[in-house]
RNA sequence: CGGGACGUAGCUCAGCUUGGUAGAGCGCUUGCUUUGGGAGCAAGAAGUCGCAGGUUCAAAUCCUGUCGUCCCGACCA
């Protein structure tokens, strides 16, 4: 009964007084990972890869219904090949893993652990790609990449990370950048509708551009302690890649030309965007439709009377056949100890079902996105109408999960006008700051020198400020600026 | 990679200053009573003190190295 939670088993610390702290013991406690024997890696454990499978197939639906197919490429890349593209092996060489021997001999030639998969890619696209009646190729895969990480944390930053990576290639620009405007759509909807999270899109600047790319969008999520989580890209890559790996094609008047391509890429990461931005001080809140476990029933036992049980599996039995993701927990635990497990694990609803509600054919459902006391959070429903009610309480907590971060988001989308404002904000991490800029990567050097933030997305000038907020030279864009993940 | 802190039972930690045969709470196991917001009583199991060297008659304790974790910075699609 205490309300000191001093020396529970699962208690978290506060997310609102150390969000590092209770990222990392919710990642534990909620059993979505474990740490490895290997430094900087992770196990995804059962609740977490349920998330993982959740948003995968989420985001496979999508790039089905856009055209794309499913194929995998090797986790090697011979060391030739991943030097073809200049900007490429800049970008990635300092965190690339590499095999030297295999067999117990060494290697002639050193094998690099893919850090993505452009190169692998781009060369069996060049075998693939004869005529432009063979474009496009619009192909992703499921892989887990390798990067040497000098600090790593669960889903944000781990060197063996799992993820996406869609690849595409063209005959012309303007379809290629179509591609990559369409995917970042999907992204876009994805983490609205799906991980109900609201993120500002857009260009990168030069700067954050990925290596090689022509042009990289990407989709970005704001955290409570201000900083910006980049949490999908989508890049047009020009003919820098087909280029380098020939990816040529006789085009219909006869002339050859090299494709255009692109990349586009999602990883777990955004699972850790999901965790931090709904989460609370009592622990996750996962949005139903990424949620392994959608509601989970606690039957209350009462001396002798147990029919709490068999009602739960019965009723649980029931939802299962209609598709829904429900579990009973009938462990010797009481129920409010269960009730602070599963809200720990974010767990969207949970179905109370004590004798009181076997007799009237009723049973409670709570909904994890409201606080204790708030009038919608519990209500009880006959058991006729559950399959109904929870599936109408699931939508409630979907989108109210995106409410309340949508609002967290818009308090935090400042517009300054100010310099010393400006790099006082930034220093701060106030949020994503709003400001006309100059577009020169010597500015973003110097905001990034000054306050640890660089600009996030970009987007055209509007209305009448002409001049850069922080440097003062002639603005030419708009952009977001915050620290980031 | 730089600065700082930490590593002792599954978890949170005490013990280290002043070297002398390993401690607590929670969890776990068993039994009984309980169960609508983190249950109670009783009995029990559980740690080569991160790892490797060194000093010493003797090391959780002192020294060196190493691995890992956290915080701040740098770096990072």
């Amino acid at each position: 009964m205490s309300e000191a939670p001093v020396a529970l088993p699962k208690s978290i610390p506060p997310k609102s007084e150390d969000l590092s702290a209770w990222y990392t013991a919710v990642c534990l406690k909620a059993e979505l990972i474990s740490y490895a024997p290997v430094r900087g890696c992770v196990v995804l454990r059962p609740y977490g890869y349920g998330l993982w499978e959740n948003l995968q197939r989420e985001l496979d639906a999508r790039f089905k219904a856009t055209g794309h197919e499913n194929a995998y490429f090797p986790l090697l890349i011979p060391e030739s090949l991943l030097t073809k593209e200049a900007e490429h092996v800049e970008g990635f060489a300092p965190e690339v893993a590499w095999v030297t021997h295999g067999g117990g001999e060494k290697l002639t030639e050193r094998l690099a652990i893919r850090p993505t998969s452009e190169v692998t890619i781009g060369t069996m696209y060049s075998q693939w790609v004869e005529s432009y009646r063979d474009l496009p190729i619009l192909i992703n895969q499921w892989a887990n990449v390798v990067r040497w990480e000098k600090a790593t944390r669960p889903f944000l930053r781990t060197m063996e990370f799992l993820w996406q990576e869609g690849h595409t290639a063209h005959a012309g620009a303007e379809e290629a950048r179509e591609e990559t405007l369409k995917m970042l759509g999907v992204y876009e909807e994805f983490a609205r509708n799906v991980a109900a999270l609201p993120v500002l899109s857009g260009p990168k600047s030069a700067s954050e551009r990925f290596p090689g790319a022509v042009e990289t969008y990407s989709i970005e999520a704001l955290m409570p302690d201000g900083k910006a989580l980049q949490s999908g890209t989508s890049h047009d890559l020009g003919q820098n890649f087909s280029r380098a790996f020939d990816i040529a094609f006789t085009d219909i008047d006869g002339a050859v030309k090299f494709a255009y391509t692109t990349s586009w890429g999602v990883s777990w990461r955004m699972l850790g965007a999901v965790i931090m931005a709904h989460g609370d001080d009592r622990g996750l809140r996962i949005p139903p439709k990424l949620a392994p476990i959608e509601a989970v029933f606690i039957p209350i036992v009462r001396g002798e009377d147990r029919r709490a049980i068999d009602r739960a599996h019965e009723l649980a039995a029931t939802l299962k056949r209609s598709g829904m993701r429900v579990r009973v927990d009938d462990r010797d635990q009481s129920p409010g100890w269960k009730y602070a497990e599963w809200e720990m694990r974010g767990v969207p609803v949970r179905i109370e079902i004590g004798p009181r509600d076997v007799d009237a054919g009723s049973v409670v459902l709570v909904r994890r996105d409201l606080e204790k006391g708030m009038p919608d959070r519990s209500r009880s429903i006959a058991v006729d109408a559950l399959e109904e009610e929870l599936r109408r309480s699931l939508e409630l907590v979907q989108e109210s999960l995106y409410a309340q971060a949508k609002a967290a988001l818009d308090a935090r989308i400042v517009r300054i006008v100010d310099r010393d404002a400006f790099f006082t904000a930034a220093r701060d991490r106030v949020g994503m700051i709003d400001i006309a800029w100059c577009d020169r990567p010597e500015c973003e050097a110097h905001i990034k020198a000054e306050c640890s933030a660089t600009t996030r997305v970009l987007r055209p000038l509007d209305g009448d400020e002409k001049i850069c907020v922080a440097c003062g030279e002639p603005a030419k864009v708009r952009a977001y600026v915050a620290a980031s993940y």
